[in-house]
RNA sequence: GCGGGUGUAGCUCAGUGGUAGAGCGCAACGUUGCCAACGUUGCUGUCGUCGGUUCGAAUCCGAUCACCCGCUCCA
């Protein structure tokens, strides 16, 4: 069993070697959180956006897309509420090197009479969502600190580090003095400038996520798309954050890709249909190939939820790197159409004209993320095995067990040998393919060569024009996982793909 | 953001101050003819970057960038 670690080398390896993912930038040394695609990452992307979008919208009648455009009124971002609350100011004890969110850190300070005679003001420091639990914490550390004090001579009010700082403030952690920074802003989302001037009326931002551009759009697609609630607006695009640190490939990306759909829904039946989206994405990363023992669907505990949802559950992946999120479905109850409704002053309701009721409906949002489902998938198909070389020997063969829909090669056409016409046989089986499928041609080197090329490309499929090709028209067909071998018509070969990409 | 580690060919890595290497891969030709075959030939490098020390730096020092691990963080 390798360690974790070593299947996440292999993979950037063989990442880099074949084409799927290169490190953005790299000549120029790189870019902290940016990642390129190279020719079958591409493809692999690809096939996982088309599919979501064919899945969730095309092949439905209550969804419809939207491609928003990246850079939004500011204004968007201060009703979303990305603006004031994604930035998170962050204190840092320099001694023990802690770091603490200053919202959640409080402080006191309380004047005493030592016992000899003298006063002292003492500084207390605790870590809580609520006043009234750092009061609480104080408290527990005044009764240690008392034996010295006399008598307290003031009263004890927690105030929270970031409305009003104090050097007195000892660290929550270490219980050092004068070690606290100033609470510093960690705003998540990256900004640029519109137009020529950079001043602050020209402040713009790259959106931290797809799902304001729905929202901003919910009124323009009712208008225009005769639409009835329940219905669903679906948008694929990039997404920018400052992530403080970037880790883990691919999965925490400063420049990413989200996969969101906004489901419009009468507020009593929001919960209905959050269950339904909850399976129906849980459901989908299974029938892709991503094993259930490694995919979860966990629900957020009550205390965990974010102020605007009133559920949600997270699709998650076990990683070589740890267990982490893929999607998040969550019912945002009316939240961010009654910001927006209020920030802009326009009318965002829905008036429903059979019960004559006009209200602002609830919204399921099931949000994923493109590159972390690449990730998963990338992880979920690499596979070491054994096979048979030329002379029966066992030996190691690497290979991406990619779902069939996912790989960015469906078939490889290979002329056994490239003589006797096989190469002219078999580029025209290619062409014919080509004109439906990726395919490729490879007719260079020892077959068993190419064949393992295609292993670690994830193709599913190799066909070959050998010697018995030219008397009878039939070729082989290699399956990528069984390595076994089909003999058909090369008549029969578009069929037998059709039936076993499921395309 | 803190601490630790790493950075040399497409990939994996060797190279502790004196002419940049190996294996794999890649390309060409020939042989072979169904699973990384054999032979011959060939290509591949700002030794992450910048600066310093030195007669001389992949090697020593400093800074910086990137990646990995652990903390931290993840509206």
């Amino acid at each position: 069993m390798d360690k974790p670690n070593d299947l996440m080398d292999k993979l950037v390896s063989l990442c880099k070697r074949r084409g799927f993912i290169f490190q953005s930038s790299e000549i120029y040394g790189g870019l902290n959180g940016c990642w390129d695609y190279g020719p079958l990452g591409v493809e692999l992307k690809r096939n996982v956006k088309n599919l979501w979008w064919s899945d969730v919208v095309t092949s439905r009648d209550d969804m419809v897309g939207l491609d928003a455009s990246v850079i939004m009124n500011p204004r968007v971002w201060e009703a979303s509420g990305h603006v004031g609350g994604f930035a998170d100011p962050m204190v840092d004890c320099r001694k023990c090197k802690g770091r603490f969110r200053a919202d959640q850190l409080y402080y006191a300070v309380r004047q005493g009479q030592s016992r000899h005679g003298g006063t002292v003001s003492v500084g207390f420091s605790a870590i809580a969502d609520k006043a009234q639990d750092a009061l609480t914490a104080m408290e527990l550390q005044l009764k240690k600190k008392g034996r010295q004090i006399r008598e307290w001579s003031s009263d004890f009010e927690p105030i929270r580090y970031d409305q009003q700082q104090s050097d007195q403030t000892p660290c929550p952690v270490c219980g050092e003095q004068e070690c606290l920074t100033a609470p510093r802003a960690f705003n998540l989302m990256l900004k640029t400038y519109m137009g020529a001037l950079e001043d602050s009326s020209s402040l713009a931002y790259l959106r931290p996520e797809t799902a304001q551009g729905i929202f901003c759009n919910f009124k323009n697609v009712l208008d225009t798309q005769r639409l009835k609630l329940p219905f669903g607006i679906a948008q694929v695009g990039k997404a920018f954050r400052n992530e403080i640190n970037p880790r883990n490939y691919t999965f925490r990306s400063r420049e990413f890709e989200q996969m969101e759909i906004e489901f419009f829904c009468h507020p009593s039946q929001a919960d209905q249909w959050y269950k339904y989206w909850r399976q129906a994405r849980f459901d989908w990363y299974i029938n892709l190939g991503l094993g259930s023992q490694r995919l979860r669907l966990r629900d957020h505990d009550k205390d965990e939820l974010a102020h605007y949802a009133a559920n949600c559950a997270d699709v998650e992946y076990a990683f070589p790197f740890g267990v982490s999120e893929l999607e998040g479905i969550a019912n945002r109850t009316d939240f961010d159409l009654k910001q927006h409704q209020e920030c802009s002053g326009k009318d965002l309701t829905y008036y429903d004209d059979q019960t004559k009721e006009r209200f602002l409906p609830y919204v399921i949002e099931p949000s994923a993320g493109v590159d972390r489902s690449v990730l998963a998938f990338l992880c979920e198909a690499y596979t070491e095995d054994e096979a048979p070389d030329d002379k029966g020997n066992p030996k190691k063969r690497v290979l991406m067990k990619l779902h069939p829909k996912l790989a960015p090669i469906k078939a490889a056409v290979f002329p056994l040998v490239k003589k006797d016409g096989m190469p002219e046989v078999a580029h025209k089986i290619y062409d014919d393919l080509k004109k439906r499928w990726n395919v490729f041609y490879d007719e260079k080197g020892a077959v068993g060569r190419r064949y393992r090329r295609q292993d670690e490309a994830g193709t599913p499929f190799c066909i070959t024009v050998d010697g018995q090709t030219l008397q009878d028209q039939t070729v082989t067909i290699r399956d990528r996982d069984s390595l076994n071998q089909d003999r058909i018509g090369i008549d029969k070969i578009a069929s037998y793909l059709s039936e076993h990409l499921g395309n």
